[in-house]
DNA sequence: CGCTAATGTGAACGCTGTTCACACACACTG
DNA sequence: CAGTGTGTGTGAACAGCGTTCACATTAGCG
């Protein structure tokens, strides 16, 4: 790095490792393409060989943290007893949304800039989004879902959206707790709420043939 | 307004309607200081000798826009027959969360400037927040909650973080649906996910006491 | 070895929030 | 009725932002 001193060599590297660090302690407000060639040495206008527009650079960031929270989930899903495929699978679907959670209050940073504005669903399934697993988060909970179904613990009726009712829940549970009005919950409430809220997703994903509507 | 050519005359209210319809259009992002100044026809520094800052400002509007939703809120919970009392108590608590939806679809701006960052909880009881029937969003969703536990639907122990279940749910979907991934669903798809989201809420807030845990 | 293409620089533009000394006009007091 | 104080608006200025452009530098290919 900054080997020539003119050149710096690995530019493009360099912005994306600032920009996570400059996100992790000051939020998505706090990656400013001044502020991160100022960090990184060089002048303004060098950001723009590399990034399109600021909203660029904070999309590939924003993939980039993405991919780190797969890597929880990972962590969070190899935890869960892989005996019995049922019960894997429904410890799945809550190791998925756990992780998240946790993942949010950990670095509340970075999941702001991961999940800001998300591009459409397309982004889903970002290469770049991917973790180490090569599974983006959202491939994740598909995984989960998929194996809820194959265990013929969710019907195909109940499969179609189930994403949507899961991803709201924990999402919506995130937010509120990393910036929204419930950020101040202790640990212990907010642990034995997020439990609450796996709960009610797993309930909530079966609505469709329990009750006899 | 723009009585005597100098002073303008009711400066505060029209900086705060001139926001609104900002935000109606642009979003959050869409008020800025100078921006509101233009449009009445004033200063940019005037506008400091009626809000402290321009995260003042927004605030205020936030306000504003919740208060809005509150009455969407009151409107569509008009429309639960209110014969039955039990009954009524589970059409609230479904109103509420399709109000909150549906005022996000209507006015995506709004809704995005009334939660962005919310205050604390303390916030949730503001006065400037509450609608024409004199509450705000957070407490609409408290006296559902509170009818349900009166009619013996909830027990004491399921209503305690109930609302963070209930409001988790639902804040999630909306903020998917309006800027997330799921924004470009069609209107069919999203009414019948809202009807999924509202049904897991009603079915996870009784959790604790249903199943045989 | 020389040229090209990639990568960096620095100044500039227009935008933003914010502050300051100053200007105005109304509402009260003597 | 005169005068004055106080609330409200002005205009210029500062610092910071994203972005662009002409120009400088150099790595690597033919």
């Amino acid at each position: 790095m900054a080997r020539s001193g003119y050149f710096h060599g690995d530019l493009r590297r360099a912005l994306l490792d600032a920009g996570l660090e400059a996100a992790r302690e000051a939020g998505p407000e706090g990656v400013s393409v001044r502020e991160l060639a100022r960090v990184v040495g060089v002048s303004p206008s060098a950001v723009y060989r590399h990034f399109a527009s600021h909203d660029d650079l904070r999309s590939a960031l924003a993939l980039r943290a993405q991919s780190m929270v797969a890597d929880a989930m990972d962590a969070e899903i190899a935890a869960v007893p892989s005996a019995d495929a049922r019960a894997w699978a429904n410890g799945a679907i809550g190791a998925v949304g756990i992780a998240y959670v946790r993942f949010a209050w950990a670095e509340p940073g970075l999941f702001r800039l991961a999940f800001r504005a998300h591009g459409d669903l397309e982004a889903a399934h970002d290469e770049r989004a991917r973790g180490a697993g090569g599974r983006t988060p959202y491939e994740q909970l598909e995984r989960a879902l998929d194996a809820l179904e194959r265990e013929g613990e969710l019907s195909p009726r109940e499969r179609a959206g189930a994403e949507a009712l899961a991803w709201s829940a924990v999402h919506g549970f995130a937010v509120l707790t990393v910036e929204g009005p419930l950020r101040s919950l202790d640990r212990g409430t907010r642990e034995a709420l997020a439990a609450r809220i796996v709960a009610m997703v797993r309930l909530g994903l079966s609505q469709l043939e329990d009750s006899g509507r």
